[in-house]
DNA sequence: TGCATTCTTTCAATCGATTTCAATAAAAAT
DNA sequence: ATTTTTATTGAAATCGATTGAAAGAATGCA
């Protein structure tokens, strides 16, 4: 049984005595076929262990049917639904996904870039890194008009077709609602203000002070990258203001429980002491106590409308060029970590 | 600029006056090249937009460079990491990976093993899902001598290479750590007992509990799915068991901190009523309160050593058939939810 | 100088599916 | 009965890279 001969659409030609190329399309289903000839093609087929070469098909197409998704990082919640939801579309329609990752590091995009174009994926669906500063590793693709989609972490020049969640509004929300609680000094905890989700959130969070007429201080910012230390150094620097903030918007869920955990121990209380928002709505979030208040942001279906138009696209069906920005619905989810439950003592 | 013709290794042939011939040995470090001809054929390509068409490549070939990935969920943290470690593994030897999720249901896996030989992967790296009952849907991997290797969920039946932790040992560990911190009546909450991890993990608690003189009860056993219903299901079940348990093994650090955050809400004190250890050392143990004594889990090395082990069977370099079972270490991470804080009563 | 040896390069076949064009057979129309 | 359509099928070229065998060029040796 081992590693005997593949069988080839020429094995069933020559045993059924008809051509390859009635093969071919029988097992095409192209209309031209007799019915009866497709039928014992068919048959035969069934019997043996014959499976279709794809490499010299694609090499006759000049299609993969294989689609790249670059994604910043693996080890997250958010991402690993994005590709559930990439997932679920391709595999309906018939397509491959390469997952590429560049652990926030633009070289190594840059390198998945490269090698997903020279394995001639029919498109590709991205999230850029933290250090990326330009698309020029992307250039390939677009001089070949092989159609690229950003999702999430995307440029902001408009030129490109992305799909995204309105993260200005959100850090409104966020912010508008700790105000709501009677929060008056609100830190912003965040990542690089670079990448868009973060300079929008961002610019969300200041025009919800204006609104109210609070007033931004500089040091209410704290940027620091996503991990675990950049949260327990955040919350360092809150416990060492004074006054303490009465509120914290915090970019990203993960961060939101390593800060709040940290602040627990020094004995803070939350909400009352500080309330905080988080953002993702990460599973962890009506695990840790109390359940943390989040922006819930649809993962899944951003995989699966970013597919679907990429797919779309390749199949002639709608055309990315005229699309440029989708934006998913998303708001927030109030839990315990942003309620008072003690009246505020007025200033 | 838009969709061009393919720059081809006849094209460069042409251009540069020479056979394609030279130009495929010189792309390929052929020795049998004249210094002077490579250099000016390198220096060509690297001028123009030359990919290699890896489909005509693959042809020839006979050899995909792709190896498969077949998991039973992507939204689980030890999962990621097993997929990052595969990932760098591949990525270092040139190999792409498809990765297919079953979403534990046996059908889905069927299909998925079916479409990933159709794709013809060089091999396999598997973890079984949930109601998987058999291998049957394998065979043909096995017939052409394609080769596949399980991790984490396998079949114990022997025959296959199979990379895993030695549940059998951690379920012991924490059973034991449990014992050790004065518990007596300890639950094991668990999944499905036909998949060896869980089977085994068992068969360690009732060890541990035989070897200490502790007597074993079946109400005592609480199985379900992995979600986090039947997470919140378990932790009503310990509730109203009398007299209630001061102690609990539980198979996952999600359910376990599902669990932990619910007998809270209920009163019980944790690790003082009831000590928990969990299993995975997934991010959640350490913000949840008290944060969670677990099983570490080396997802990431798992998927090295799989990914290493098949890469070298595929290159000739050792061979999978002789090599039947790696097991990772693995070990008890100790932390407050199991830590008794108070002297316990004697019975 | 003549012949053997080593280096380079080219020729041509191959991998397997697809598709254009032509050929044949069968059915329909005149 | 003959011509025109229509339905099926087949022959052969094509996609692009690879490789064994053969030819050609360059070098060494007597």
């Amino acid at each position: 049984m081992k590693k005997g001969k593949e069988t080839t659409i020429y094995d069933i030609a020559r045993q059924l005595n008809i051509s390859a190329s009635t093969v071919s399309r029988a097992l095409q289903d192209h209309p031209g076929v007799n019915k009866k000839t497709k039928k014992m093609i068919d048959d035969f087929v069934a019997q043996t262990s014959f499976r279709t070469n794809p490499f010299a098909s694609n090499l006759r197409n000049k299609q993969t049917k294989t689609i790249g998704v670059l994604v910043h990082e693996l080890n997250s919640n958010f991402i690993t639904s994005v590709l559930a939801g990439i997932e679920k579309v391709t595999a309906s329609e018939g397509f491959d996904i390469i997952i590429a990752h560049s652990s926030e590091s633009g070289t190594r995009e840059a390198a998945n870039v490269k090698n997903l174009f020279n394995k001639r994926v029919d498109g590709l669906i991205a999230s850029l890194s933290f250090d990326t500063s330009n698309l020029e590793h992307f250039q390939p693709f677009f001089d070949r008009g092989v159609p690229v989609l950003f999702f999430d972490r995307v440029e902001q020049d408009g030129h490109k077709t992305v799909v995204v969640i309105d993260n200005a509004k959100c850090g409104y929300i966020a912010t508008q609602h700790l105000i709501e609680q009677g929060c008056k000094r609100i830190v912003h905890v965040t990542s690089s203000l670079n990448r868009n989700v973060y300079s929008q959130r961002y610019k969300g969070y200041r025009d919800a002070l204006f609104d109210n007429g609070l007033a931004f201080e500089e040091d209410l910012l704290i940027v620091g990258d996503l991990t675990r230390k950049a949260g327990a150094e955040a919350a360092l620097k809150i416990l060492n203001m004074s006054p303490m903030p009465d509120g914290a918007f915090i970019t990203n869920d993960f961060m939101a429980a390593v800060c709040m955990r940290a602040l627990r121990e020094k004995g803070v209380a939350i909400p009352n002491d500080i309330a905080i928002v988080g953002f993702n709505n990460d599973a962890i979030g009506e695990l840790i106590e109390p359940a943390l208040t989040t922006i819930n942001y649809p993962g899944e279906d951003m995989g699966e409308i970013a597919a679907r138009n990429l797919i779309n696209h390749i199949k002639g069906i709608g055309n990315l060029e005229q699309t440029n920005t989708i934006i998913v619905r998303s708001g927030l989810v109030v839990r315990g970590s942003s309620v008072r439950t003690t009246p505020q003592t007025p200033d």
